[in-house]
DNA sequence: TATGAATGAGGCTTCATTCAT
DNA sequence: GATGAATGAAGCCTCATTCAT
């Protein structure tokens, strides 16, 4: 039925609309400070609207961290696809490739990232019941294990240094996390944007010190 | 006058108790999430108390990132007099000298750094009044020229390749701030700490890519 | 027309249906916690639909407070018609003939008996519109009516003491009112059902008190 | 310290205050009509007040019907004392007894006696949390316990035939509150209040009913 | 007729801040 | 200076009712 599927569009496209404008306002006031009337007016829906799709304020942010992760996951798989096909020749080349990544997704989700910082940095894990706690922490696990096992293929592989997984995942993300940080705030306080130019540089010497790595690394965990 | 030096002394203690209780609050729930009535109790003083001493919320919180800062600074400055003594003879000494300098701050103030850190993320700049605002900013600034002076420093006396000192301070600052927030990110969801060890690791490798970068480095901005 | 019939007697259904429901959830929870949309859910209709039938809410409750005192009314005229016939020979046959009246139809509408109840406590008066309102007055009023005819006209015949009907009446009722209450109440809390017994045995006692009573009454009010 | 003690004075007062209204507003709306904000208006204070002395409207709404039950209770307990005093003499005095205590009860707290019948009535149960309800059901079971034990003292004494005393007392307390909420009801419809006359009337006639149960009687339960 | 998505008024509750003592 | 009771603005959420399809 016609029908049936365009209501199955329009109420899709409502979800999408309402957690565009959360997004949005999640980003600019953080969690806390964001209220549900602000998102109703951002997504031009009364505040009842909200409610009709999103159990409470937590479910509605909670699906807004899970989609930014989602979005990260496909990333990765794409990523470790393109790594088994050899893309990949040296440790430059998959750590630039890991900043490659990171740095598409957060041009395209801009505020999903800074969300999920936040997230991290506020203990929602207070405010959220168990269950939104545990699917967002099973998902971003399941992220890392991605990382981790594109390490470890990349070491198999040879076009790695034989580090430990675990740290070298860890580092990375620490590090495009680190600059998109201070990236922001200093974008803030004196309304300039190096982030691009600061990113590339610390990939860029982070390989070389990766590189220079050959011979270190324990393995085990 | 003895009694004014003790009133003096029992207003600053006092002061100083509303700040660690504050500090601890606001570490534990964030800026939104803690209350004066937690403050208070944990300071052991009454809801007025605090504003005897603070003028809001907002005050209590800026003076506590503030003091932040400016221990900080403090230790900024004795790393900027130990390079001029020539305690550092090359560019590893000199980054794992940021690594030292920033792990025992936090060490000591793992509150304050995180308390900064939701700073930045929360857009509580929206919240704050203009003059906390710059006071905050210029605090910050103030710390951010001193590293900055000390790799244009160290560049001069030939302990440092000659790359972008805005940049190198950026990213040393990213690779720290990073790590951290990973690093109590997993400790809450894991209760492993592998945050020394990773910092330890990333900055080691940061200091090797920084020795390879001698040939590069544009200087101006 | 055997379409229009038909029509009617699916309007019909529809109505009951969701009286039904509606009478069962207004039993369950009360009229304010009772909301609409459980009501619609389980009438298996949708939340429109019920408003097709009835003006609102309140307009649904009445309806069923309406049916419940329509149906005791029937009961009263059959007792009425009973009396009448000579089936009852003494105050004892009449007093006990009043208990298997409401026995009967608290048996068949016990939550229409609760939902009376509910109405008199809460005060729904101040909910309803005027019409609603003296509609059910006149309605309850009017078995009031009926049930005093019957206590007269058992005077009149002689099997009945020349008490006040009014009196009587009302004590009658508020017997078995305040036997089913604390009788509900304690099935809540302990499970136990001995409401048959307790009305038995109070309605039994008080027959054999109103016997007693051969003396008094006065007649007026 | 004539400070804590005045304070203490206040404070006690200020709750006095917040349950009168309460009382009040709860009385002429039930439970979900009643709304905090008029609550605060008829206790002249602010909405907040109430919530530094009740934790919610629950704990107002318990306080309330346990300060009813607690009231009750001291009436039953001197009852039970002149009981064994021998004030007693036989049934109808006992049944009298009964209905005095409970006249008087619901001369100074006719509203307690209301709201604890909306109680019963309108599942509030389900939504009191676990702890409030089982306070009130310990309560009113206490209460219950006494009554049970002055009729068993009663038939000990020789005062009271052999009768079930579980069952005694629910129809006692069934005839009062039948009788009571037929009258509210009636006072709401016509304005005439025969609630005393019939009450009167009622306790009479059940008294003698009881009398001429000397026979009857089983013991067990 | 039937549907159910959308609305928005209204209720409970929290908490920063004030102020009388 | 110190207290903590009182305030009331503001936020989350529910639900009766409407209306386009």
């Amino acid at each position: 039925m016609g029908i049936k599927e365009r209501k199955l569009r329009e109420k899709n496209n409502r979800i999408q609309t309402i957690q565009d404008a959360a997004k949005s306002v999640f980003f600019k006031k953080g969690f806390q400070s964001a209220t549900m009337e602000e998102i109703a007016n951002l997504a031009e829906v009364s505040k009842g609207t909200i409610y009709l799709y999103f159990k409470n304020k937590d479910d509605l942010y909670t699906s807004i961290i899970l989609g930014g992760i989602e979005r990260l996951r496909r990333r990765l798989k794409k990523f470790e696809g393109d790594l088994a096909k050899g893309s990949f020749i040296n440790s430059e080349d998959v750590v630039m490739g890991f900043f490659q990544l990171n740095w598409e997704h957060y041009a395209e989700n801009p505020d999903s990232l800074r969300i999920y910082r936040t997230f991290q940095l506020n203990n929602l894990f207070l405010h959220l019941s168990k269950k939104n706690f545990e699917q967002i922490n099973a998902a971003g696990m399941g992220n890392l294990k991605i990382a981790r096992r594109i390490i470890i293929k990349a070491i198999e592989m040879g076009v790695f240094p034989p580090l430990n997984p675990y740290q070298v995942v860890d580092i990375i993300w620490a590090l495009f996390l680190g600059n998109v940080q201070i990236g922001e705030s200093k974008a803030w306080f004196t309304k300039k944007d190096h982030l691009a130019d600061n990113l590339k540089l610390s990939f860029s010497m982070m390989s070389k010190g990766i590189q220079a790595m050959e011979l270190q690394a324990p393995r085990s965990r």
